[in-house]
DNA sequence: CTGAAAGCGCTAACAT
DNA sequence: ATGTTAGCGCTTTCAG
């Protein structure tokens, strides 16, 4: 097959040793001696080979971004895509590559998890299983939580704060003069749904407003949910006169629900959506929604997860990104 | 850090050989000393170590996926989004893992192209530089070149055939009574945007219909650059009443400018896109356009990637998936 | 069914 | 600045 560092350094008559230098710290190798090594190695079409590199060094340069299944069919929704760019982008500037994974794509024939792929560190992005990072940790390989919020010793979590997303979006809805706000609640995990929820609430409850549970509907976070819970709620006798959707997508879905049931958009119905992600800007009108900056999400739980491999002590076992109300035609 | 092979061969009393086994070929080792392998793996913490084990392979189990930078701002784009999908589920299914790469991601501080990590093939989205797909064909490394096609020995391309899309397009605006049509044309790879300009004019020849280079937009294939191209197209003298745009994303910004302009859809103008990716969904209404079956080309992209690895003969160069008109509220 | 031993290709002390 | 050497953790003959 392709030649090794042995072809190269008998060919142009330097060590093995030295031939590896070449590449790895080219500063600790003679100007004429890297000369003749890499037109050596470009004859005999050589390339260090990784494997054998990370074998010795215990060092891969490989981390992993691991997605959950639920976020099927697109593995990489709106929400997600920017999170996974903004890593890869972390990791090429330090020479790492990343392996994008499905949550089940680690087991073994006995059952057990198996760490598949020999990687130095882990993002996991939205929903987490506990087992999966206990084992990872304890092979002591870092582990980075990503939108969910997982309370593990040594595990860091990077969040948005969406129960603040969430006060803005009915806040904002309040100022614009609605009185009656429904929800269109998407199932994601635990945390992400409570703290939105919890938003939802307590900034109605601050406005004196009632809570009416049919204008609350907890739903799939596609849009052909999002669609059909607002032609729901348009068919009430009392209907409200805002929703805040949980995500963009969502959003989308209610307001083709609006549109096709011939009403106008913020006039008959206020919508906020929930992530800022490019749906916002391709529908029309525009979507008002809370923005998460995603790829600041993605960069940070990099950045951590590079200092969680250098071993650099962790201190923090949070880190809570702000939110932000973008207000366009939806409201 | 994690224990060995070694150390779960003391523990257990058997050998590294019969560990080994035990995992790479459950089949040969008896139940009994599975059990007790299993368990002093699990007391050790023992998880195999895929580099050390893709070093004496010679196999990774790992494939690559490279997307050129020029995608971006969305690395993963809603085109390339169920494609990498499908060529996980592939990779999944055989115990193959897949990087994500830029294209650019490749480098070597000498300049040349360096296989940074080892992958056992390689599968380029969109474009590709030919002397990477070169040297990585040097090294024995399969590749596929997905979406794009490149007449060079021993490369298998996966492509759709948009020509013929491009043709289905005009030909459905013709029937719906459209003689004035225009395109916005996205400015992808030469080969992709030759295809569909040629279905263009062809088709629009054959019903003898006028080419109006005032009609024909050149523009990036972003939702901005489709917007402000149909509202140019609008402000003309004496404009089309039908577009085809060479992406959704496109199609997804001419209605945009269509609804802000105060015009109806279909009725003052028709618009078919291409791809029918999940935006086509979104817009409201619903996009006519062009369908590439992304999933599919993933899915053969991974499927033909596997039979290279298994050093199966090539026996064909190219594959050309159909398209299919799939009309929906646009038009 | 199990074990012993020889590497896979490279790096990292340790020398020179 | 360069060379020597001892592994990194695993699989794979080859034996038994």
């Amino acid at each position: 097959m392709g030649s090794t560092i042995i072809d190269v350094a008998k060919k142009c008559g330097y060590s093995k040793a030295t031939v590896s230098r070449a590449y790895a710290e080219p500063d600790r190798v003679s100007e004429k001696a890297k000369l003749k090594i890499y037109a050596a190695a470009k004859s005999l079409n050589y390339t260090p080979n990784a494997i054998a590199r990370a074998m010795v060094r215990q060092q891969t340069e490989n981390i992993a971004f691991i997605i959950h299944e639920k976020q099927s069919p697109a593995v990489l929704n709106p929400f997600y895509s920017p999170i996974l760019e903004a890593i890869m982008r972390e990791c090429t500037r330090r020479g790492y590559s990343v392996f994008v994974i499905t949550n089940q794509d680690m087991q073994l024939p006995n059952g057990d998890l198996y760490i598949k792929k020999q990687m130095d560190g882990v993002i996991f992005a939205g929903e987490a299983n506990p087992q999966a990072i206990k084992q990872l940790q304890e092979q002591n390989i870092p582990v980075v939580l990503l939108n969910n919020y997982q309370d593990l010793p040594n595990l860091l979590c990077v969040v948005a704060d969406h129960y603040q997303g969430a006060i803005y979006a009915v806040n904002h809805l309040y100022d614009r003069g609605h009185r009656k706000i429904g929800l269109l609640a998407g199932r994601f995990s635990p945390q992400i749904r409570e703290a939105r929820y919890n938003g939802y609430f307590d900034a109605l409850a601050q406005h004196g407003l009632r809570v009416d549970s049919r204008w609350i509907q907890n739903i799939d976070p596609s849009l052909e949910a999002g669609e059909e819970a607002m032609a729901r709620l348009l068919a009430l006798p009392e209907r409200p006169s805002a929703v805040f959707c949980t995500n963009d997508t969502v959003a989308a879905g209610a307001i083709k629900a609006v549109l096709r049931a011939g009403r106008r958009l913020p006039e008959d119905m206020a919508i906020v959506g929930y992530d800022d992600n490019y749906i916002s800007r391709i529908v029309e009108p525009e979507l008002t929604t809370i923005r998460v900056d995603a790829a600041k999400m993605g960069r940070i739980a990099a950045q951590k997860l590079f200092d969680l491999i250098a071993r650099k002590p962790m201190d923090e076992h949070i880190i809570q990104l702000p939110t932000q109300l973008v207000v366009r035609g939806t409201t």
